[in-house]
DNA sequence: ATAATAATTAGATATTCGCCTAATTATTTA
DNA sequence: TAAATAATTAGGCGAATATCTAATTATTAT
């Protein structure tokens, strides 16, 4: 938990969760999408990756990222220790 | 939203938030809370009103700090841009 | 008014963080 | 097998962070 706090408190890796959306990327096209070199990427990524919140799987010389449901799993229980102290906009109907 | 993720990331201060989940505290009922000196809660709490995670009011010599749903909202939404993509466990009715 | 109490602000220091360049590892292609 | 491509690892550096002690501000009580 304590790493997927750590992971999500920088914008660059926010915005690679944000990019990862689309489907699982490998790290050259991560990388593509930022100012920054790939090592910088390649750092970034592992950060995430001990969070859980990337999944990373090696397809030949290339490396697939993707979502990875368990880290935000633990920022959602976290959350939710809080959440039912407040209210939040709920949907109007349960899906 | 940025200082609102920072602030969360830190032990102490999440601690806090836990323990204002009791109900508004004034700073030295937190700061004996924790094995760190006042100064330092001090900031802790500065940090987490910048998030707008908590909220001060002072009471005379006192300050009451309160948890504020703002900062957490903030969180909230950027989690909901994926929880979208995730199934998260649901309340059976909705309430 | 003075002393005591609550809390913050200021300044210093050690550690962590984010980024870079250079070097390395692993895989594919010619 | 040699060259090219994908990606990481290693090492260094400035900026940001967490903590402490000392000093300051504000409020209450004697």
């Amino acid at each position: 938990m304590e790493a997927a706090f750590k992971a999500i408190n920088d914008v660059t890796r926010r915005e690679i969760l944000q990019f990862l959306i689309q489907g699982p990327q490998n790290a050259g096209q991560i990388a593509k999408q930022f100012d920054m070199t790939k090592p910088s990427i390649s750092h970034h990524l592992d950060l995430l990756k001990q969070a859980q919140l990337i999944d990373a799987t090696k397809k030949g010389q290339f490396i697939h990222y993707s979502l990875n449901k368990k880290g935000f799993e633990s920022i959602h229980q976290w959350f939710q220790g809080f959440a039912q102290h407040f209210e939040f906009p709920k949907p109007k109907i349960r899906l």
